[in-house]
RNA sequence: GCGCGAAUGGCUCAGUGGUAGAGCAUCGCCUUGCCAAGGCGAGGGCCGCGAGUUCGAAUCUCGUUUCGCGCUCCA
């Protein structure tokens, strides 16, 4: 791109005039950072979900996917700990960094100072929570300092109601993320397909988060869709696949057209590492706002499957035949979020082009597997409407194509350009004698005359990634 | 949270008290025989929402919502 700069104003603009996505709920004025996928979006994001599915589950010689419910049983959350990390009113002392609970250091500054209060404190409004903490002068229980920050809701979970009544005895959250789901199914998986450690659990779905800033299109959503997943392994083989996983998701993004240019990979410092992991890399992405992580890939150890095996009491331990050894195998999870990658995707593509004075096509350069409309026939002239139609027919058996003689054929070649179709197929005077028709390639624009029996077979191979 | 600005057809905008306009886009017909912009025609907006002033409000007043920019805060 060298005719003017990429911006999110152009790609949000493309994306809602051409049907790739629309500002959800838009006839009500909206729900801030809701969206919807149109017609091409929904293509291209199943097209980036197919093409996820196909390296790390269809052709993995480890990998099986399942697909699980949204809905689980609260105690999933109180192992996995979001219940306890991410559900409440969180203060920050600014001096020491330590992080409170603004209920419990009430309570506690209430039960030094004898004060009863009835009603329960983390009902409180947060307002009430902070003036209260300010008015006492509640001082930081580490470093004894009056410097809180304000409030901040971690109440990242969604929470819903199973039943009829809204009693809090019913009280269920939605996932916050998929790799739960893969968990609590280990034994399950491993067990119906006699699968042998190292393998690995892949999941495709939707995760809500109540995030307190969400933002940048589609990039940070309440409700987003991951591409997880779980692998199992020995315990002394964890720093080796995790090595082995990471590469493989480079190479993923890059086989798909992805430059190395736009791509950062960051791995964590030792502090910034949770409590049980060893290791974690962000794959992250230069988007036009700036960079964005796509893909935390983590080696957790085996503490997923330790705190599932505390808290349900299963066993979650695997015997290993080949060594006779029994143990909880180690988790690496390359865990990457399908709606920025897409956006990643549709930015990497998006290009615009100067081709005569003043003459500008806008293009999206996508990787043919990821592209909405693999192919779009036209007819050179209207009457050459029912050939084209024919091979437009037969066409779209294998491939998601689009028929267009509306306007000159240059007008529709632009029309396809802007939404990314790798191929034009031209039907004209000529292919009437020689059954062959004109592919007109997106980037080079160049030409190439095809038979229209080995369209298909030209279309699939390029196609392959 | 504060200040400023904006909100008019799908998009970009004009209109400034007297019943809504342009360009582009879309659709139809003609033209066009391989890279946009030719001709003729058509559809499409109760001017963000609510109240008020007025004989009459897209236009003035107040409120409200959303978006943008700056500041503050946070990381």
């Amino acid at each position: 791109m060298n005719y003017s700069e990429k911006t999110m104003e152009k790609i949000v603009a493309l994306s809602k005039g051409r049907g790739f996505i629309f500002q959800g709920s838009e006839i009500y004025g909206g729900l801030a950072n809701t969206f919807d996928y149109g017609p091409l979006g929904v293509e291209l994001k199943n097209n980036v979900k197919r093409a996820w599915w196909k390296k790390f589950i269809q052709e993995s010689e480890y990998n099986v996917g399942v697909d699980c419910a949204i809905l689980m049983n609260p105690k999933v959350w109180a192992a996995s700990g979001h219940l306890a990390n991410f559900s409440d009113p969180l203060m920050d002392c600014k001096a020491c960094k330590s992080r409170f609970r603004a209920d419990k250091l009430i309570e506690e500054y209430n039960a030094e100072k004898n004060i009863s209060i009835a009603e329960s404190i983390d009902a409180w409004p947060h307002e009430k929570m902070l003036s209260y903490i300010n008015e006492n002068n509640i001082n930081c229980p580490t470093c004894g300092k009056h410097d809180f920050t304000d409030i901040r809701k971690f109440n990242l979970m969604f929470k819903t109601f199973a039943g009829v009544t809204e009693d809090s005895e019913s009280t269920i959250y939605m996932r916050p993320e998929t790799a739960q789901g893969i968990f609590v199914n280990f034994k399950n998986v491993q067990r119906s397909t006699r699968k042998k450690v190292p393998f690995g659990i892949g999941q495709v779905g939707k995760s809500f988060r109540n995030e307190i800033t969400p933002g940048n299109f589609i990039f940070r959503t309440r409700e987003f869709e991951q591409m997880e997943l779980e692998f199992f392994c020995e315990p002394d083989k964890g720093d080796e696949w995790y090595e082995y996983w990471r590469q493989f998701c480079i190479d993923w993004l890059k086989n798909l057209s992805i430059k190395d240019e736009e791509l950062v990979i960051r791995e964590h410092d030792k502090e910034e590492l949770s409590h049980y992991s060893t290791g974690t890399t962000d794959i992250e992405f230069m988007f036009p706002f700036g960079k964005g992580e796509l893909w935390g890939i983590a080696n957790r150890t085996n503490y997923d499957l330790t705190q599932h095996q505390t808290h349900s009491g299963e066993d979650m331990s695997y015997f290993d035949p080949n060594t006779n050894e029994k143990y909880i195998p180690h988790v690496i999870e390359p865990s990457l979020g399908a709606d920025r990658v897409t956006l990643a995707f549709l930015c990497s593509a998006y290009d615009e082009e100067e081709v005569a004075e003043g003459d500008v096509r806008t293009v999206l350069r996508f990787h043919p597997a990821l592209a909405p409309i693999k192919a779009c026939v036209l007819p050179l002239s209207k009457k050459l409407s029912d050939g084209a139609v024919d091979v437009y027919s037969e066409l779209r058996k294998e491939f998601n194509c689009e028929y267009d003689e509306s306007g000159s054929i240059g007008k529709r070649y632009r029309r396809q350009d802007e939404i990314g179709t790798p191929f034009c197929i031209t039907f004209d005077f000529d292919s009437l004698e020689d059954q062959a028709v004109t592919v007109r390639e997106r980037d080079s624009m160049k030409q190439e005359r095809v038979k229209i029996s080995e369209l298909k077979e030209y279309i699939r191979v390029r196609l392959e990634f």
